[in-house]
DNA sequence: AATTTAAATTTACACGAGTAAAAATTTATA
DNA sequence: TATAAATTTTTACTCGTGTAAATTTAAATT
């Protein structure tokens, strides 16, 4: 075994008794090559394992095999979840993911966008911010490069957009709620920061009225993306004021709802669907610990698969069309209900 | 505003009236120009607005200006929230953080260092998987580049390793609950995956013996990441076999305690250190949802900003020095008692 | 103003690939 | 087996920047 160190695809090249150019073919799309010098280049590639320098390689390239993803918050279960997923999706499909978080904050979206562009990436995945996004900044991205949004929509930017049916999911929610006990009031930041957030509450509101009940709003400030805490410090002054007209509480989140839950807890208010229980408390997004809150969240699921495969598929349809097609429908996936003890 | 698109930095050059080594050399590092070139330059930029190509630049670089950031799980808030600081403290150094996710598995992080490793960074970040870690892959890793484990240590492998002082904050904890109430026991996997864990037990173990007390140990099974689930599973089993043999429980990790208080909650057990409670609860961590579970979770908190500061700043000091210092000894943070609802 | 020192310019080459065109070789087909 | 078609090799150029050496210019010092 003569494995002396191979610095660039010219040694490598000599090496492997493979010409340079066919092997910068071979590195492209291996199957571009005929057979039997696809495997004289394998077996030279575990002898000596080498790999092209990606600097060099992408310094030309108009397209690379880099995908962006830029979500706003990692810190949020839901995001770092969706993350995961797609950046595995993007791997199999043999290209190279670069995530981004922007921290929930325009200001880092940005510098994001414009990182990313540096990187002469094939194609973007980006769920924005929403209503803080410059969406100059990302009207301009979609002009360069093909973007898919997803989770969040921006009104007509951007090639394509995925996300859940929030109108059909709070729907179901509404519906079993109404069933199953009083028609829920509906919990949620009287300025929200994501475009869901609207969708639901509009959602909420003909639900309700499509079952004759009367729409009513407990709207709680805060535009951090501190959402356990700015629904527990929103519940909390809720109950002390006893303020509840109802004893069923949609969140228009899990993360409001895990405050919500909380402040519940330490106001010694019994949250659930059995006998005794004094309120009944549903969120939405079936978030990771929705499983594990006192009691466990009644909720709609998004499939994280679903909305993934379908962002990342959209995205390299696009790319593998040149851009010549047009923006295609949203596509919205709706959501599952998920029923547990807390309503 | 002549505002023509600028390609090269050879065009930039002649726009700007500045030669392109100059140029060069300023992109390297502003302040190694003299001060009047410097506001040419600026104003220039202003006007036309380039940016060096990424790839180009790095081509040749021997010493790029990335820092590889590789955590185990993005997923886990705990890693979510480090990374997020030390990507600003990379940032704000003049860096540029390259975030990658093990997901929990050794294929997928020894993935990242072989990619990480075409990408040139001047450095890495590594919070290792633990246990499960290819040890031999990470020590080829830190003989090419200055590394610096957080979190996790793995035995005299990497330039230096920075992580919170588990026996310290162990042992304020067991001294705590031993003053205010029965001895803990200690709740935990029976096979940890991270280091931190094994350090934990035998930190409990000496604070209990120093105290007087006589140890005891729940050990439960699991090997997933799922940390909640397999507290919440384990918690059960335990509560249901009336298997508790004092009514204090020290958990290994908040998430397994989140998963503890959930299992607590369902079979009706009262969890807090007030009169008519059952149990008393407390983790380590300050998870970020700790403080609303219910009750509300008694913890140890580490400082996220003092490890992610004093890692960045280890690794920029061996990148600096050329790799000449020697292994620095091991930088250890205490944490801090945060008394909560649940003990 | 003369001299020293520091910084910028000019020139020229390097890096590690992508890629195009023509020539040579291999494989498939008639 | 001759011919056509498909691949590979050869050759040579490109990309955008880093960087070294010699030279020129500007700033600081005396």
């Amino acid at each position: 075994m003569t494995t002396k160190t191979i610095k660039n695809m010219e040694e490598f090249a000599s090496a492997s008794g493979i010409s340079r150019p066919t092997l910068s073919k071979y590195f492209n799309d291996p199957l571009s090559v005929r057979e039997s010098t696809r495997s004289k280049i394998e077996v030279a590639l575990e002898q000596y394992d080498y790999r092209p320098n990606i600097y060099a390689i992408n310094q030309n390239r108009v397209k690379t095999k880099n995908i962006g993803l830029i979500v706003p918050n990692l810190t949020d279960p839901f995001f770092a979840g969706i993350a995961r997923v797609i950046e595995s999706i993007i791997l199999q499909k043999g290209y190279n993911p670069l995530l981004m978080s922007s921290h929930g904050g325009p200001d880092s979206e940005i510098e994001n966008i414009v990182n990313l562009k540096l990187l002469k990436p094939a194609g973007v995945l980006l769920a924005p911010l929403g209503r803080a996004s410059n969406s100059d900044s990302i009207a301009e991205l979609c002009e360069d490069l093909p973007t898919v949004l997803f989770d969040a929509n921006l009104e007509s930017i951007g090639h394509a957009f995925i996300g859940s049916d929030n109108s059909k999911s709070v729907a179901l929610m509404v519906e079993y709620l109404c069933r199953s006990g009083e028609p829920p009031i509906f919990f949620e930041m009287r300025n929200p920061i994501n475009p869901n957030a609207y969708k639901r509450r509009n959602a909420y509101k003909e639900a309700m009225e499509s079952l004759g009940h009367n729409p009513h709003f407990m709207q709680v400030e805060g535009d951090s993306w501190d959402f356990e805490k700015i629904g527990f410090d929103g519940a909390n002054q809720l109950i002390l004021n006893d303020d509840l007209p109802t004893n069923t509480i949609l969140c228009s989140n899990d993360r409001l709802g895990i405050g919500f839950l909380a402040a519940a807890f330490q106001n010694r208010l019994k949250v659930g669907h059995g006998a005794g229980c004094h309120l009944r408390v549903a969120g939405h997004d079936d978030h990771p610990f929705a499983k594990y809150t006192c009691p466990s969240l009644t909720t709609v699921s998004q499939d994280y698969e679903e909305i993934a495969e379908a962002s990342v598929n959209s995205l390299l349809e696009i790319i593998d069309s040149n851009y010549e097609v047009e923006r295609a429908a949203d596509k919205l996936f709706s959501g599952r209900l998920v029923l547990r003890d807390s309503a």
